[in-house]
DNA sequence: CTGAAAGCGCTTACAG
DNA sequence: CTGAAAGCGCTTACAG
């Protein structure tokens, strides 16, 4: 393959000049720009990316880390992230943790020897350990989707609380008193915030909390299956309404409530944080709707402006509102129930 | 940060030394691996991957080119690469293509100036030129989900027309003669392997197709939305089937068939080919399911026999059969309408 | 089992 | 506007 060294003997020139022409960066005189154009074109001429690395210490990569892609949320951040990252020239390579530390930690490793240029990197926990690492490094770093303690970190995540509390609310103003909590891994911190916002309807409406109607599981659709089961199955009286902690669980849960044979809304009502993927099929569900390719974006974004250099690392946070979206999948509880 | 060099001096050996205890080739007594290591651990040394790529002409980095990783069916194909490449200790690049040539041919460019190790692309058009433009420059290529014309090349793709033979076969067996094909862009091979097999089915079944039943569009839930409503407002007599050529037209025809009024199956039945995305909801939709993961996963091992050198970069083509999951979304015609 | 030297292909930092 | 020299941090290819 022809190096920068041959296209500089073929145009007559130094191998600096070609850099020049390649990068577009400095002054080259029009003819000696042709000639190495057509130089470049004749031998084929691909820059090596890794000397340039070497060189420069810019890889025009950056990692986004993500608990699993298969998840349609994460899909959309994923797409967000790299419209905005290849507008200005950015590869994205993609690590899934499932949710494992052990993975997390491996992957920041991993791409710390590969150099990229700023990592997008989703939490497991609420401890800021591994964002330490990376900044002990001066790696820039964005936090996504879940907030850290103690650490100051550029981040953007979603009103989960809120959201949360919009839609309890609603249910409770349909006139339910039992609402059923279908939450995630309990150290993650959108599973605590959304618990916060359920909590805080239930209190300021007067109504005491049950706990056995706070359910922990997995953020997965085999988890919301199982919890979902056990909830309507187990626990008298039982729920006249169900929080799904996220997308998965409520596809989980309107799978398992199909097969005990009970109706969505007539027997039972539906809410979920997260908008369902897809939902073109009955029924329509009621959600706090999180805007995940605009997370990605934002997230993207604040993490080009530290590696640009034109925004110092920092500690901004931007918290996206979060649309509630009234569909059919809630009524009135059923009193004869 | 600290440099082989430090870690040498440190360890009071050469960097050649350090380098093999972190590659861990070659022989170094015991002693001195523990001396380096300790080095290591106290310097925090994390090796330099473009250094190590200048050298070595390697960056242990694959690059995975489809089409849109929104759509559940890449995302599932992604995750079957990505599970099988960090197995081998490799990462992955993810770019998307939205079908566009121009943007593939840029990605590609952008790739080979990385060094990557190898290529998984998802053709545009059956035109080999992309993957002659990279074989050109030695790099190992597989092809996926589409094969192409007059090129030597590894490829994993499904059964498209067998699949949809046997939708079709279903559909007739139940007693329907006029069957809507919504189909995506007609330059794509899956699209045109579909259509093989539909035509099969109808003409071993003695049906005359009618051209007018045979509609292109997007593989988009938009303009599967748009074809539907053309397909059911405007084709006369009615078609009393439909199938979807993909998941997301299935989506798109679904919401647009609720929004008509009709149900499914008592008033249409409805197939598609790919598996629908978190099916919880009704009407289980009857399919020919492709399986995603398997075929990222065989991609990615082809590609990565490739680049190990284990096996030279071949011809081997790699058909995986496509599933018929009958489900409640089909009945006899309703003669009546 | 260990190391000295060279070089991978660029860009930096000057100099003119 | 152009270029000579040095060096980024490793690994290759020997040598002992």
């Amino acid at each position: 393959m022809a190096t920068i060294h041959d296209v500089a003997k073929l145009a007559g020139v130094a191998p600096i000049t070609v850099s020049r022409v390649v990068n577009n960066v400095g002054y080259v005189r029009e003819d000696t720009r042709a000639r190495v154009e057509a130089a470049i074109q004749e031998l084929q001429y691909i820059p090596n990316n890794s000397a340039r690395s070497l060189r420069s210490k810019k890889t025009n990569t950056l990692a986004l880390i993500v608990s699993d892609i298969t998840n349609p949320f994460w899909t959309t951040v994923t797409r967000g992230v790299e419209d905005a990252s290849s507008d200005d020239g950015l590869s994205v390579i993609l690590c899934n943790t499932d949710e494992k530390q052990a993975k997390l930690e491996n992957y920041v490793n991993i791409m710390l020897q590969k150099q990229i240029d700023g990592f997008l990197i989703v939490p497991i926990s609420s401890n800021p350990q591994v964002v330490r690492h990376i900044q002990r490094r001066k790696v820039p770093v964005v936090v996504l989707d879940r907030p850290l303690h103690d650490v100051e970190v550029d981040a953007v995540w979603s009103d989960n609380e809120g959201g949360t509390y919009q839609l309890i609310k609603y249910l409770i103003q349909l006139g339910h008193t039992r609402i059923a909590m279908l939450s995630g891994i309990s150290e993650i911190a959108t599973s605590q915030q959304r618990i916060a916002g359920y909590k805080r309807a239930l209190h300021e409406h007067n109504l005491t909390q049950d706990d056995s109607l706070l359910i922990h599981g997995e953020f997965k659709h085999e988890s919301g299956y199982q919890v979902t089961r056990q909830c309507m199955e187990s626990i008298q009286p039982r729920p006249t309404a169900l929080f799904c902690g996220n997308n998965l669980i409520a596809v989980g849960a309107f799978k398992a409530l199909y097969d005990l044979g009970l109706r969505v809304p007539e027997d039972i009502s539906v809410v979920t944080f997260d908008d369902m993927p897809f939902t073109a099929t009955q029924p329509f569900v009621t959600a706090a709707a999180q805007s995940p390719y605009e997370l990605g974006w934002q997230a993207a974004k604040l993490l080009i402006a530290q590696v640009s250099g034109k925004e110092p690392s920092g500690n901004r946070q931007i918290v996206l509102p979060v649309e509630l979206l009234i569909r059919e999948s809630c009524t009135a509880p059923n009193t004869l129930s």
